[in-house]
DNA sequence: AATATTACTGACCCGATAGTCAGTAACGGT
DNA sequence: ACCGTTACTGACTATCGGGTCAGTAATATT
């Protein structure tokens, strides 16, 4: 009756920690996230934790690296092996990116940035980088496939960028903080796209 | 040479330390700021500032209250005294407040709803009721009296008003996490303008 | 000038929690 | 079966910061 009070698996301990750690770094925010906790949430012991990660801030670091990284590459990646046309890939993969975020877990990635990011000046940095240029750049591609293709006129669309994904972040923003009061996503971003496309081909269809 | 250590000014007390508290909230939010520092930067005693505010939330809620509750009964005043069509309000009014917001201080609520809000459901609460539900009012109105006027078709704007508020959203987003790096607010939110508006009249100007 | 009132101070308390480290036990090698 | 290595534990320390309160001094009142 001597099953073992613990097993050494050095491979898998640090993607269960950070596993854990966002877990409770999504419920607490990063300053009210107990270690503790954390250790506790990964079946581990808080001096395992310190031997895998040399502070709660490098803790923090990891966590958001390893859930946004990969899922930023991902849309890259199929958006530009697409031959879709600049609308479809509005209406499409961008489309169903945005409706996604607001829902999915990374959704909290977001949350920690803006609470979280001024005390952290190099997440931001990495933000910036991994996530957030890749991403402005991505739409201006988009933008500017379609005014080249003459899908789409001249408009100052391509220099804000931003202006395309501001439903999903109000959508976001609007989930984290208001959580139960009904808001359709799904709509808010469509309604959107709709608009934004149909400004962008305005006068293509009708002469003025 | 005996000036004194101090002075009795019960009445002006509570307004300075809701400043002074404002200021260290905003640069290091909620957790991150340590009473003290209040106290400190308000130019008196920690005690005394328990006795003007029972607890540190308290002085939270204190602040968020008087920053954000003057500015949007100010701008619903403006508004439903104005005379203005549905179009002349978008693109007045709304628009310049649209534009002031992300640089005003009061963005700085908006960081703390965000990242500390989920601890605070009371003012979750209170902000819901005196600002979030307000502001989606007051645009359904003004989208309504363009639909109901003939200025506007019918769209589903109406039904998801945080559609046009959004690059105000993502401007102050924005603004609170990469701080430093461009982003032009004005024209942000004036080319979302322009777009909603032209959205909203399509087919009013040329037959489809 | 003496007294009463109360706005105000700041040293203190204490619970919470980031980070440490001496020791323990799982596992691979022999 | 017996090491030797090291992944792992958990009790401990140090510090920080919210909240208290006995005392002090600025003003009002007489």
């Amino acid at each position: 009756m001597t099953n073992p009070r613990f097993q050494r698996r050095k491979e898998q301990r640090p993607d269960e920690i950070a596993e854990a750690a966002f877990d409770v770094f999504s419920e607490r925010g990063y300053a009210g996230a107990r270690v503790d906790d954390v250790a506790k949430r990964a079946g581990v012991s808080k001096g395992l934790l310190y031997l895998y990660f040399r502070t709660k801030e490098e803790l923090f670091k990891a966590v958001v690296m390893r859930v946004i990284s990969p899922r930023v590459d991902a849309l890259i990646e199929r958006l530009s092996a697409s031959e879709q046309s600049a609308e479809e890939l509005l209406r499409g993969p961008v489309q169903s990116f945005m409706q996604q975020l607001p829902k999915s877990r990374a959704r909290v990635v977001i949350k920690l940035m803006i609470g979280e990011g001024s005390r952290h000046p190099d997440l931001v940095e990495f933000y910036w980088e991994a996530v957030a240029s890749k991403g402005m750049g991505l739409i201006r591609a988009i933008i500017e496939r379609g005014e080249s293709s003459g899908e789409f006129r001249k408009t100052s669309i391509g220099d804000t960028p931003q202006l395309v994904v501001a439903p999903m972040l109000v959508a976001t923003v609007w989930k984290i903080v208001f959580a139960d009061r009904e808001l359709d996503t799904d709509k808010l971003v469509s309604t959107h796209i709709d608009m934004l496309v149909s400004y962008l081909k305005a006068g293509t269809e009708c002469a003025s």
